[in-house]
DNA sequence: CTGTTAGCGCGTTCAA
DNA sequence: TTGAACGCGCTAACAG
C-alpha cells in the first residue's frame, strides 16, 4: 500500500498500479467527457482504492490554472455574517466552487490585507469582501486587476477595484424604523449609533436623518404651510397616523461611546415624556442592551419606550418583550453576489437567475450598487398597547 | 508592465526584469537565510514592483511539499465557535500558518466529509475538528495517516485516527451547576437538554447527573446513614450549605424537543415549589429563551427560577436580569491545540508553550484526552435575595 | 554570492 | 482509446 518511505500516492502510482496510462488515470478520475471502457474505470478505481489515492489539489491547479476557489472577508463570524458565510458557501459549491472564509476580526485591516494577499497567492478565482477597512488605493493595489471583486455591504467602491456591490438598504430601513416608530405614537426618536461598529453605522445616521426629515416634511405639508419635495411628498403619503405631529424631537447619539446608561440619559432629558420614546439601534445587540437597562429602571417597554434593532439575531426574538427588527435577507443577497460572480468566471447561469441579477442591476445606482430591502420584524417591543411588562 | 496576453508575471520574469537568476528571485522573496548583496535585493524588489509579481502558492506548496495551512472544521460560526476560530487563526498566524474555516452547518456529515476532503487535497499540514458527526471508521478512512488532527470537544477518538483532543470539561461545568444551584437556595434542579444540538449535550447530562448524586450522598452522609463514595464524599466537601438537605427532586428533559413551554410546565408539576427551582440550560440561548417565558408566565427569576446557561454570550450579560452562565476558556484550548498540532509539525515551541503542553497532558485520561476547567460566572440570574424583576 | 538544473504532481495535447 | 512528452511556477541542491 506504500510507495515509497512517506510520499503520498501520486497519479503515476495509480496508473502503474492498474496497468493504464496516467491520462487515462486522470481522465477517469476527473470524470471527462472521453469515451471510457468500464473496465478502465473500475481498474482505476480499484487501483485509486488499494493505494489510497487522493488527487492533489495544488498540482492539479497549478496546471489547469484554476483554483476553483473563492475567497470571502468578513468582519467576523458571528449573527449575520455567519449566515452570510454559510449560505454563500452553499451557494457556490452548487457550481463546483469551494468558499474560502476568513474574519478580518472587527475589521481589522492588516488582517484584512493579509487574507486578501493570501487569497491571490493562492490564486483564488474571485474575492467577496465586506465594505473593507482598507482604503480604496491599498485596495486596488493589492487586488490590481484580473481577480474579480465583489462587494457587499460596502458604498462608494469605484468600478476599477470592484465590479459591483450587493449592499442592503440600510439608509431605507432606518427611515422606516423612524416612520414605524411615529406610527407607533412615538414623538420623539432617537438613533442608538455605534461609530466604531465593523458595520454600515454612516448608512443608517444617514437614513435615520431622511426619515426624520421626510416626517417633518409630511407633518408641515399636512398644515400646508411647505413642503420638503415633491417626492419626498410622495412618499411621506405612507404615513398615514402622524398628520397632526407639529414638532418631532429626534438625536442621533453614540450609544458605542457613550454606554447605555448614559445614552438612556440623554435620551430621557431631550424628550418630553409625554409620548412614548422611540429609540432605534444600530444592532439587535444594543437593543437588547438598552431593553436591558429599561428594565433596570422600570421603564416599561412598549409602553415608555419602545425599541427597534437590526439584525434578527436569535436572541432579539427570544428576549423578553421580544425586539421589533430587521430581517437580512441574506438568501437573496448571497445569491445576487454569487450569480455576478460566477458570471465573470464565465459559469453558465440558469435563466432564472440571470433574470433575477439583470433585474436587480436594473434597479441599482449605474448598474453597480444593488440595494435590498430588509423586512421590518413587528414584534412586542413596538406594540401600541402595551402588554408585555 | 504587461508580459504576455493575460498571464500573470512569474519567478522567471522576474529574475529577466532583474537581470538575475531564479533562484536569486527565490531567495530574496522567500528571505532566505543565504547571504545576498543589498545591490541584488534591490533589483530584485524593483523589479517586483514593477511587474506587480506576486508569488503562486501552489507552485510553491507543490514544490516545498508543505503547505503551511491548517484546517478548521466547527459545527458553525456563531458565539463560542466563531470566537475559537479568530482566536486558533491568530494563535498559529505566528508561526507562519494559516487556518481555513470551515463550518459543517450544525454538524452535517456530508458537509464535514466534504471540507475534509477538500483540505487533504490541499495537502493541508493539520486539522483541526470539533467532535465529529462522522463515524470514526468513516474519519479513520478520511483522514488516513499522515495528516495529524487534533480534536476538539469530543470523547472517545482513538489515538489511531487523532492525536489528541482538547476538551471543555463540560461534565465537571454541569456538575458545579448543580452544586451551585443547591448552595443558592434550590431543591428541586432541571437540566434543559437540547439532544440535537451540535454540541456535547451528553457530556453535560452526564455531569448533571452526577452533581445530583454526588449531593445526595453528601446529603445522606450528612445523616450518617451511608456513603456514597469515599471519593465523592471529599468532593461534597466542598458543598458547605446544603447539609439539610433531605431529598433533592431533579430531571433532565429536553427542551430543544419539547419547547420552552412545555418544558417549564413539567418543571413545575415536578417540583414541589416550596424552594427557587434551579435550572441549567444547555446553553445561553435556551436560558434566554427561558427566561423570556418566566417573564411572560409572571414567574420571578431569580426569587422564584435559577437560571444558568453556558457559553457566556454577549447577549447572556446584556439581558434581564444577567444570566449566570460558564465562561469558555477559548484562548487557552485554542493554545493547547495549536501547540499540540505545531509539535507534531516540528515547529520549535517556546520552553513554557511545552511546559504548558506537557502539564496538561500529565492530567489528562491516558495523556490523549486533556480537560480544560470552566469557570462560573454567577450573576443575577441566580442570586439569593433577589433585587431584579 | 549567483546560476543551472532537476523535480513537485497533475492537465493537456498529439500522435499512435 | 492510450501513452509519451511538455508545461504550470516554484523550490532545493549543487555547481560555479
Amino acid at each position: 500500500m506504500n510507495i515509497g518511505k512517506n510520499r503520498k500516492p501520486t497519479i503515476g502510482d495509480v496508473a502503474r498500479e492498474a496497468g493504464v496510462s496516467m491520462a487515462t488515470v486522470s481522465n477517469v478520475i476527473n470524470r471527462r467527457s472521453v469515451p471510457l471502457t468500464a473496465d478502465t474505470i473500475s481498474k482505476v478505481e480499484q487501483a485509486v482504492q488499494r493505494l489510497g489515492y487522493r488527487r492533489n489539489a495544488m498540482a492539479a491547479n497549478l496546471s489547469s490554472r484554476k483554483s476553483n476557489e473563492l475567497g470571502l472577508i468578513i468582519p467576523n463570524f458571528g449573527g449575520y455574517y455567519g449566515r452570510f458565510a454559510e449560505e454563500l458557501e452553499h451557494q457556490v459549491h452548487g457550481f463546483g466552487y469551494h468558499l474560502s472564509v476568513f474574519s478580518s476580526n472587527g475589521m481589522n485591516p492588516d488582517l484584512e490585507r493579509r487574507h486578501m494577499e493570501l487569497l491571490l497567492q493562492r490564486r483564488a478565482d474571485g474575492l467577496i469582501c465586506h465594505g473593507l477597512a482598507m482604503s480604496v488605493d491599498t485596495t486596488r493595489q493589492i487586488v490590481g486587476e484580473g481577480t474579480p471583486l465583489v462587494i457587499f455591504n460596502g458604498w462608494g467602491w469605484p468600478s476599477d477595484v470592484a465590479s459591483i456591490a450587493v449592499n442592503l438598504d440600510f439608509p431605507g430601513a432606518s427611515a422606516e424604523a423612524v416612520r414605524y416608530l411615529l406610527q407607533q405614537g412615538c414623538r420623539s426618536v432617537f438613533y442608538a449609533a455605534d461609530r466604531l461598529a465593523p458595520g454600515a453605522n454612516a448608512q443608517r445616521e444617514q437614513g435615520f436623518a431622511e426619515g426624520v426629515k421626510r416626517c417633518e416634511a409630511r407633518a408641515v405639508g399636512a398644515f400646508g404651510v411647505s413642503d420638503y419635495d415633491g417626492n419626498q411628498i410622495e412618499q411621506a403619503g405612507q404615513i398615514d397616523q402622524i398628520d397632526q405631529i407639529e414638532q418631532i424631537v429626534s438625536a442621533i447619539l453614540d450609544v458605542g461611546e457613550l454606554g447605555v446608561e448614559l445614552f438612556l440619559d440623554q435620551v430621557l432629558q431631550l424628550s418630553d415624556r409625554r409620548s412614548p420614546i422611540g429609540i432605534y439601534a444600530y444592532s439587535d445587540a444594543w437593543a437588547l442592551r438598552l431593553l436591558s437597562e429599561c428594565h433596570a429602571r422600570g421603564l416599561r417597554v412598549p409602553d415608555e419606550i419602545k425599541l427597534i434593532g437590526m439584525d434578527n439575531e436569535l436572541f432579539s426574538q427570544a428576549s423578553y418583550p421580544a425586539i421589533t427588527t430587521f430581517d437580512m435577507p441574506v438568501q437573496r443577497q448571497t445569491h445576487l453576489i454569487a450569480c455576478c460572480l460566477l458570471q465573470q468566471l464565465g459559469e453558465e447561469l440558469a435563466p432564472e437567475a440571470l433574470a433575477l441579477l439583470s433585474e436587480a442591476r436594473s434597479t441599482a445606482a449605474g448598474g453597480r450598487e444593488i440595494l435590498l430591502p430588509l423586512t421590518l420584524l413587528p414584534r412586542r417591543s413596538t406594540e401600541l398597547s402595551g402588554n408585555a411588562e
